[in-house]
RNA sequence: GGUGCCUUAGCUCAGUUGGUAGAGCAAUGGACUGAAAAUCCAUGUGUCCCUGGUUCGAUUCCUGGAGGCACCA
């Protein structure tokens, strides 16, 4: 029998800063090798947000296939954990057609996730010990939070942000669902995914990228943003709407603010947000960066790369 | 034109009974494996409008000037 070995199939991972450009590029690259994109964007999941998360347009998607746009809804709580497992097994059958596919968006927990894995013996999370740890919180505040983990794990106790509500939480809950200690279980341990990883960073002048982002805010509003919002507002306490863009123009229309004040603050925090992806990014040296539009240069290294 | 008030960090302002100054916001750096567009931590920033004078010493008091605001003409 004389079957042709196939060779590993690969996950070409595109990401960068929000509006430094992806979208377009990436549409391009799919083009280019007749394939379909992976989204991995925490917010554009949500069918009920466009405007807000600069989700591509069908005109913008040039029929090219988009996984994750769309896919959910923000009365779901869609996370991390769930991400991975559908993504994985979405790629599962992609691979079986395309030796390549195109992973895009900004999140970057969600890219390392879908990479690397994460460690099999710790559990995902419980909504009914989250309420608990809530009720605690509000109660007591922060210090009853930091006295239960410093029992249940010294360790971590040593080595967190001790003001982080949500690590103390996560932790406290690993501990209470497992009986072990969050630093015990927790190991880090990268996973073998079943597909050869590719990793390119775009990224821009900071005045260039800044400029950007206040445009596109602009824009934003000109589309309609508030009335996407006030289409919502329902919602506003979901995790899908803890949103820049949104949680700005909810105290607009609580009339905390006015609607040039919320402008400035969507810019503002759209600016913090892109930092710290360009934070998080550049914690590996995992990533060859390039400008956006140096497109050729970016096929060259992804064709020369899966030959 | 007159009178009064103001001028201090990128912005809004506080303050020094004369010993060269501090808040908020913005900015910058960082952490971060089941909420991640989330969450958390750290850090500066200065011709105190200019000019003379008094003084050991002036951003602070006084003279003159410039700019702004208000009121009166």
């Amino acid at each position: 029998m004389n079957v042709q070995l196939k060779t590993k199939p690969t996950l070409v991972v595109i990401t960068g800063p929000t509006a430094v450009g992806k979208t377009e590029l990436c549409v391009k690259i799919a083009q280019h090798y007749d394939t379909v994109i992976i989204s991995a964007d925490s917010r554009q999941f949500y069918k009920e947000l466009a405007i807000g998360t600069a989700k591509p347009s069908r005109e913008e998607m040039k029929g090219v296939r988009h996984h994750f746009i769309d896919s959910h809804s923000i009365v779901e709580n869609y996370n991390v954990n769930k991400f991975e497992k559908d993504a994985l097994a979405i790629l599962e059958e992609l691979f079986k057609k395309k030796d390549i596919v195109i992973l895009t968006g900004g999140s970057g927990l969600y890219i390392d996730i879908l990479c690397n894995g994460f460690d099999e013996e710790v559990p995902g999370s419980s909504p009914e010990i989250r309420k608990e740890i809530n009720a605690l919180h509000e109660k007591y505040g922060i210090e009853i939070l930091q006295e239960k983990l410093k029992q249940l794990d010294p360790t971590f106790y040593a080595e967190v942000d001790l003001n982080n509500f949500n690590r103390l939480e996560r932790a406290i809950e690993v501990c209470l669902l497992t009986g072990q200690k969050y630093s015990d279980i927790r190991k880090g341990n990268k996973q073998q995914r079943p597909f050869k990883l590719l990793k390119i960073g775009l990224n821009r002048d900071r005045k260039e990228l800044f400029d950007r982002i206040n445009l596109r805010v602009d824009l934003m509003l000109d589309a309609g943003l508030e009335d996407e919002v006030k289409s919502v507002v329902n919602f506003k306490a979901n995790n899908a709407l803890k949103t820049v863009g949104y949680t700005e123009m909810f105290d607009f229309l609580a009339q905390k603010i006015s609607l040039a004040e919320a402008t400035e603050k969507i810019k503002v925090n759209s600016r913090r947000y892109a930092k710290r992806q360009i934070g998080w990014l550049s914690k590996t040296n995992e990533y060859k960066w390039f400008h956006p539009s140096q497109i050729e240069a970016i096929t060259e290294y992804i064709t020369s790369a899966t030959q």
